[in-house]
DNA sequence: GGTCGTATATCCTGCACCGAATATACGGAT
DNA sequence: ATCCGTATATTCGGTGCAGGATATACGACC
């Protein structure tokens, strides 16, 4: 039998999430919820733009989760529409945490994305690169310690800032492992460094085939646009 | 004096990086593409899926990056492109590349979205989600260990799965990060347990303000939807 | 008392993205 | 001989998302 509406997908966007934990604390319109994960800096773990909370916030209320309240006028500001979370709200917002916290997710960070195609810099430049890669994780590590210290000294509990405490550690990983990369490369201990370095001779290209385990170098020019695009 | 045609945004998906990176090595077409992006797993660390990838050749080219080479019917099946790099897209892929590796590049886990939230569910709750995080992330890491040493036995040099081990490194940190935090809140070690858990009492909610440093707990409902939505 | 920047509050629009559909070829099983 | 699952190759429709436009209020400054 057909359905007589499009499903609608679940939603995934986490500023959804956020929206259903601030309306857990007390009912709120929408931009009071941008003030507040600005103020609690939640927007540092949650990525919060204006455009995305009124979907979400829209989402949500067409799935049942959250239900307008009131809608007030102050002067002749624009209407805001108060909203309360639901039964049914509640009850996706715990079971949307528990998925996140006991599964890990498969994401794609943008720095594995370029070292899985890291081959077609030279090895001199990549090296380089990563030195200033670590120059800049530290500026970044001593950055974050400052502002939880401030944070600390204001009394406020580590409790409300656990996910700060997250994102040093996992820094602190990638910059040790960021540090033993660029010292096997500099020291020429990383294997295989004589083959990273032919495929960069002049006007070489390379072509890896590892079900083969064979290397092809070759020397082809690339294609010139001969044409301006329409 | 306005703009001949709407700007075109700048391409961010890193998905046409890989595309100017295989069309480095030399011209295929898009299946081709996605054929040796699975064979090489580089779909581990770049999202790949079709209408995704026919989308950004489509950007790439037209943005002169790269250019139709030559198209072939073989038999009645669909015709296919071959498309090759141009000098222009060489030096984006390098410009890419470059940024990418130099560049620390804010992301949001959604693990760090969740412990920003984590003060929702009671703390007893929480401790044993993250047991359970703790055994699929020991799982994750045996089976990550199980494919390098494959890889290894199979013969293929560690600069071309230099992804996992950095995937690897930071799977171990989170590991090890989620277990002191486990053993902080069952130890009764971490500060403020004790408020954590009153916001949690029958029927209680949480109102916590880091600027005044107070902490509201209140008796409220959740409302009810009284309709269906539309 | 005008004006300029910032805070309050929401909406609109265009693109990127992804799931799913389409169509044919081919090799092995029954 | 034919059935069917998998490989080859691309297209399309619908939605989520983000940038920026819109509109008013308010305080500071000259």
């Amino acid at each position: 039998m057909p359905r007589a509406t499009t499903r609608q997908r679940p939603i995934t966007n986490p500023l959804a999430l956020a929206v259903l934990a601030l309306l857990f604390e007390r009912p709120m319109h929408p931009y009071e919820m941008a003030s507040l994960l600005r103020e609690r800096q939640k927007d540092a773990s949650i990525k919060l733009n204006y455009g995305s909370l009124y979907t979400v916030v829209d989402q949500l209320q067409r799935a049942g989760y959250i239900v307008p309240q009131e809608t007030n006028r102050d002067g002749r500001r624009p209407e805001r529409t108060t909203y309360a979370i639901t039964d049914a709200g509640l009850a996706r917002m715990r079971e949307w945490m528990r998925d996140l916290i006991r599964k890990p997710a498969k994401e794609y960070p943008q720095f594995e994305a370029a070292l899985s195609l890291m081959g077609v810099l030279p090895p001199d430049e990549a090296s380089d690169l990563l030195a200033e890669r670590i120059t800049r994780l530290e500026a970044h590590l001593t950055g974050m310690r400052d502002v939880m210290e401030d944070a600390a000294a204001a009394g406020i509990p580590r409790l409300f800032m656990i996910e700060s405490e997250y994102e040093l550690a996992m820094t602190e990983a990638e910059l040790a492992w960021v540090r033993a990369l660029h010292e096997e490369i500099t020291t020429g201990s990383l294997p295989n460094l004589d083959l990273w370095h032919a495929f960069h001779e002049e006007g070489a290209r390379y072509a890896y085939d590892p079900r083969t385990g064979l290397t092809d170098v070759r020397q082809i020019k690339p294609a010139t646009a001969d044409k301006e695009a329409p």
